[in-house]
DNA sequence: GTGTAAGTTCAAGTTAACTTCAAGTCAAGG
DNA sequence: CCTTGACTTGAAGTTAACTTGAACTTACAC
């Protein structure tokens, strides 16, 4: 009946997030909050759904400006409804198909590649997929981490500082 | 006959990389070069393979720790074969279909989410696939520029600052 | 010998998406 | 009232993989 707001270390909790990643989303408006009267932030529980699709968006290989671009598109108007999320679902589908073509090229172009031998300078499907890598500006690169950690290849492993 | 020994300049041309990454790679030690009289850069031919191995490396999602440690299984007592190099890539193959694997389970994933609409928390396997995003660190995230950029959503488009 | 293209070093800047820190304030139990 | 845990802000730190800039030096064609 009433309107249950919650503190940010409960919407943190129930969407799987830190705290400070649920305040660096309100910070790029990508959430909003009201406070308390003492100044706390009080989130609406439709935030955790917002934040959930953010989630999956970000697994999906979104960026936050992409999410942004997506979510901005939902009726201001009104709460969202179901049928909203899954218009805004339906786009990474096809996405991931494009995204797994890609992969799935680079894996047959291996194959010829390692065929050949010719694993050497531009006309390699490998070394040079598509121009994309030469024209890329600083950081570009094909997989994450996540995905990356997939196989352990006895690199630096998963460990992390922790705590 | 004579060991033509190759400038950096070149060397970046041919490998389709900007000069300040060869200083990069050889600054990490994934190269290595002697030098001219005059304290210039001078690289084996043999670099470029290893290069364009680093590229293609690179564009399946190794990161260059990983690289390095892959390269490090090459022989140091003489100049690596085909088949040094053929083994190495090989293992890509793998690893891509893993990739390719996740991100197929990711898209079924996705249609049987926006069946369910249980686009919501920790169960749901798009916002939280393999808990893995969960404990990543900053920055962790499925997917890249290169492969996001695949499909134009209206985002803030492919323009780089170029010049 | 002169101009310029190409090379040198080292430090600092870039990007995304957060995290961490410092120095507090708020909320609630006892 | 006191303590403790949750919360606040803003600035600065983190990571990877480079790029950029400043200030010079080398190499080579003419």
């Amino acid at each position: 009946m009433d309107d249950p707001l919650v503190a940010i270390g409960e919407v943190a909790r129930r969407a799987g997030l830190a705290t400070s990643a649920v305040r660096y989303y309100e910070h790029v408006h990508l959430i909003s909050s009201t406070r308390a009267p003492g100044g706390q932030r009080r989130f609406h529980r439709s935030v955790l759904r917002r934040l959930a699709f953010i989630r999956a968006a970000r697994n999906v290989g979104l960026s936050l400006d992409e999410i942004r671009a997506a979510l901005s598109t939902l009726p201001e108007s009104r709460t969202p409804t179901k049928a909203d999320w899954t218009r805004l679902s339906r786009q990474w589908a096809r996405r991931l198909d494009d995204q797994i073509a890609a992969l799935v090229e680079l894996r047959d172009g291996l194959t010829s590649c390692i065929g050949c031998g010719c694993l050497s300078l531009a006309r390699c499907r490998l070394s040079n997929p598509g121009d994309t890598a030469a024209a890329g500006g600083p950081g570009a690169q094909f997989l994450p981490a996540v995905l990356r950690g997939a196989v352990p290849t006895s690199a630096t492993g998963g460990e992390r500082p922790g705590r």
